[in-house]
DNA sequence: GACCGGTGCTAATACGCATTAGCACTCGAC
DNA sequence: GTCGAGTGCTAATGCGTATTAGCACCGGTC
């Protein structure tokens, strides 16, 4: 695949039409009329006449080589973010992202030529694209912290969606622990005093951050006895077993997917929720799932997220308007849906 | 915004490391064994050697300067393409074209940046980024003729989606007026000899092939009455007043949203879809919409669509691989979702 | 009439890469 | 020992832009 040869005009063919020189063509497009730049006004329009009078289009990739930012945004996600899979995820943070970035006047370069390994795309491989790219803005439950170590060393702009653990990362997250310890309270408070918690087999940050609230809300409560542990989905049924056996009055599940799953398995079991045992989802679920729309649940703000994140890397691109180092980190509140299946424990 | 100052591998740099010039490196890179510049294979391991001791990735704005291609392909949405409101239409679309594009190892840059002017974008505007990227996707339901025209007049490589009749614009759409006919006739066979049909008020490509559809292939019975009419989706409750004025025993209705909305209306007058009246609609529903999910309807391969526009694209992009003419405007059949709001007329 | 400060530009260069022309060298043939 | 053919590179150039140093001119001053 080569460039296209499409009848370019250029700041020379401009300059000639003008009778100009190639450089007054260019210090009129960007304003420079500094002490050592003058240019009058009569010149000034004769330009900006002839360029009307074209479909002259400034090259970004000669801007961009000339050492001028262009505007344009990197977006590379972990996961292909369209796949029904991993729609719900970033459906949301996209629709933040590509709002703010339109605010902001900036484009945004998705990097799906990134190729995928064992699940995971690969951030760093050959030809990668990211140095076209004023910034990046990296989406995905989980990061592969040496890649990100690498960003930092190397100095480039970005931001990660979600906290990472790894020094000098730049991030917009959402705080788990404070929401997933807001839920437990209101457990606690509803009589609730043998709590299950199954989560995520994974140690991502936020995974291990709802755990964190999860675990320093139980500890406040002497009389609170809790069963926790992992699944990776497809031990459900020996999950439920587990849970069964410590027979909590209320179950915390982390994932909507694994909680709708967990479900349909209790009710086979002759378990209804909430009427038998009461029912938390640490995350959203899908905007469209009507079904399970009443979950008691987690709801992190995911468009805002998106939409601060851009913000965050618009900044941080800004020479004029640097972040404090406090401000390149930020967790934002997590939204509770009140729900219908955290009820007060049964006399 | 200006670009940040990384330090930055160059070629220039890999050269002096290896002790060799920065040609060589290129050469060695881009594989160029011609018989005017040969490279032996010790000198060529050397440099893969340094290069694969660095973090060397090529300037991508500095190749595409130099005149190569950069396998960036260009997205653009006449709309914003996350918002809610579009997000059943672009999601799947998107979907394909990540995926394809990934399988041809481009990357896509999202013109998010064009300026929305009452409610739809501007493809050209000051400082567009399209020479960016090699060629570009459209997508939208309508389109603006002049700035096709001027994509044409350019020669720049781009594909739409969905049926354009400006001249010379490749596209990949759907066979509206096939699907659309091929429902009628069911309806017809089923002993339907009223219809009506609800259309976009609107002279988008995709519309106006629905309307032709239905047209032809009423008009080849006789003894089939129809009614159509248009709507903005503000007016269901007058269209549904004059729907059932001529009191046709199957409607149909483009927009899947005015269809809910429709159907509603219909029932609070008493009106039961299918018992008292068949419904057909001429769109996909929403993916995760569960209560809709089993009228009769059209059903675009949207997925597929996407997919199939950057594989056209791409070849439009090979030197190599030049598509006939005819190959540069291609209609997918519409799939029909069978569904259970179109019965056989009461006796 | 030499000097000076201001005005209106332009020539030149850098950015990082791909590409082409061609240089310096070697080896074999005659 | 000269010539030709091949070998292994490199120097030079262009891509389109931004930027800086500085040139040529003019009007006024002393």
């Amino acid at each position: 695949m080569t460039a296209f040869p499409t009848a370019k005009m250029t700041q020379r063919r401009i300059a000639e039409l003008a009778g100009v020189s190639q450089a007054t063509v260019s210090l009129v497009l960007n304003g420079k009329a500094d002490s050592d730049a003058r240019i009058p006004e009569a010149t000034r329009q004769r330009v900006l006449d002839v360029i009307a009078g074209t479909s002259y289009v400034a090259d970004p990739a000669a801007r961009r080589l000339a050492g001028v930012g262009n505007k344009i945004l990197g977006v590379f996600t972990y996961e292909p973010a369209f796949p029904s899979a991993s729609i719900d995820f970033y459906t949301p943070l996209l629709t933040g992202i590509e709002a703010e970035a339109e605010q902001h006047g900036c484009d945004l370069l998705v990097f799906t030529s990134a190729p995928v390994e064992n699940g995971r795309r690969r951030l760093f491989h050959e030809n990668n694209r990211l140095g076209l790219a004023d910034g990046a803005l990296l989406l995905g439950r989980e990061m592969d912290p040496v890649e990100l170590q690498r960003l930092v060393e190397m100095q480039f702009p970005f931001v990660a969606i979600g906290r990472r653990d790894v020094a000098g990362v730049p991030y917009v997250g959402v705080d788990y622990a404070t929401g997933t310890a807001e839920l437990v309270r209101r457990a606690v408070s509803l009589g609730h005093r043998r709590l299950a918690l199954l989560h995520l087999d994974s140690t991502a940050e936020s995974v291990l951050d709802r755990q964190r609230g999860f675990r320093e809300e139980v500890a406040a409560h002497s009389d609170v006895r809790v069963w926790s542990g992992p699944t990776r989905g497809d031990d459900l049924v020996d999950a439920w077993k587990r849970i069964r056996q410590f027979g909590p009055t209320v179950v915390f599940v982390e994932s909507p997917e694994h909680a709708s799953e967990l479900r349909r398995i209790a009710l086979e079991d002759g378990i209804e929720i909430p009427r038998d045992l009461s029912f938390v989802v640490l995350g959203d679920v899908a905007v469209h799932d009507a079904l399970t729309v009443d979950v008691t649940r987690l709801s992190p703000p995911r468009v805002q997220l998106g939409a601060e994140a851009v913000t965050l890397l618009t900044r941080i691109l800004d020479v004029h308007d640097q972040p404090d180092t406090g401000d390149l980190r930020r967790l934002l509140p997590c939204d509770i849906a009140d729900g219908s299946t955290l009820v007060a424990v049964a006399e």
